[in-house]
DNA sequence: ATTATCTATAGATCTATAGATAATGC
DNA sequence: ATTATCTATAGATCTATAGATAATGC
């Protein structure tokens, strides 16, 4: 027997419903997920859910720019860096730690990322606008960094290294963590999580273009889990 | 006024609907593809759908196990190859523009690669049965050609390259392919798309842990085009 | 005579709304 | 007195089947 649950403002009522609706739509899909299981994740009736949304499209709608106003991952601690080799090394981890958490790291963008997949499924608009907010904003200090490594002679000679290749990191992190969703194992990569994400960071490196010796001397991926750590926090 | 359609034997009707179901199953998602749809996209009525798949599931089901069943790509191709540094610099251009088909190429699996990513944002089964099949007979070579490399002295220094740096190409490639899906440009790349493929083959054999040099002396991308041409005439 | 195919429709959801009721705030 | 919330249900699909009809093959 499910008690009336506590009677909220409007706005903080939306916001609970949004808040329900992500998981239920991560799960299930946008055609899958039905008003009726939404309203259940919510604790409300369905007509509570159309009181507050016009639609269940509309509710979609304002839950895809719910995800994309979320706070960048990372973003206060990119605005900071200088662009040297270190920070390449630094970003690129944790850039990739963001996409393809570890066991122990946060799963913060969870959800939002099922979102991301199935929008490149269809029209592709939210993937857009997600990735434009929390992913552009990285390419640009990389690029620099990648320039400053350059004039410290980090790089191999003869490596022409753009924004595409800088992309790359996230896009090879997605396939990773696309692929860790299913409760089965889909791919055997014979070593450990952590090893993965470690190896994954090499091998981004070394195709950037950075010198083993380079990569070696600021890699250490200990290191990083504490700053990973403490970046969660970050997020209000 | 649709005339009837032309009367065919239970499995060739059957083979015209599963054909048919695919891209109407690819465009619109397991859930959204509806069963009126399908039977449009067949020219035949709902009711003979029924005749021959016992329910929607089923005809899915089937449809996953006939995208499995099909043709490997460049199979033939890979069995004659010997292990070296060149069949490692071509396979991997070659599986690059499998997974990620340049403008001229032949868009063959694309119905089945969109079922692959819905696969992985539900259970995972039939992403893995078509990985096994189509990608995991890729590894054994490269992993031995990868030694050959080795021996030969076109490897880095330093670089331990296992099986998950092999899946890695296929990853690289599947989330450009990804991106590369909605009508809209959501990732601006600054590259036309021949220039993108080369730079992944690039980053990955880089990646991988090839110098410079062996990049170089193996990687021809105009007379790769070729040899991925004639091996598109190869499939039956 | 057998098999492919259709038309028509039942039954099960699923979205969305109408109208009633309970909780808050002035 | 206003605003949040519910119950009940209409209307629109969507899956699946029952029963009839047309084409093939012996």
């Amino acid at each position: 027997m499910p008690s009336r649950p506590s009677r909220l403002s409007a706005t903080d009522r939306r916001q609970a419903i949004l808040s329900a609706a992500a998981p239920v739509f991560a799960r299930l899909g946008r055609e899958r997920a039905t008003t009726k299981e939404i309203a259940r994740a919510a604790g409300v009736s369905e007509a509570l859910l159309y009181r507050h949304f016009a639609s269940k499209e509309v509710l979609y709608a304002e839950l895809e720019s719910h995800c994309v106003e979320a706070n960048a991952v990372g973003s206060r601690l990119l605005a900071e860096a200088a662009p040297s080799t270190a920070t390449l090394v630094t970003g690129v981890a944790l850039l990739v730690q963001a996409v393809f958490p570890g066991i122990g790291d946060a799963q913060s963008h969870n959800d939002t990322k099922r979102l991301v997949t199935a929008s490149l499924l269809s029209d592709g608009q939210f993937a857009k606008a997600f990735l434009d907010r929390h992913v552009k904003p990285w390419i640009g200090i990389f690029e620099r960094s990648f320039r400053a490594a350059q004039d410290a002679g980090d790089v191999e000679d003869g490596v022409q290294t753009g924004s595409a290749e800088i992309w790359f990191v996230h896009h090879l992190a997605n396939t990773l963590h696309l692929i860790s969703l299913p409760d089965i194992t889909v791919v055997e990569y014979g070593v450990t999580r952590a090893k993965l994400i470690e190896n994954t960071v090499r091998f981004l490196l070394r195709g950037i273009g950075l010198r083993n010796t380079a990569i070696n001397r600021h890699y250490a991926p200990e290191k990083l889990r504490t700053i990973f750590a403490s970046m969660d926090q970050d997020t209000p």
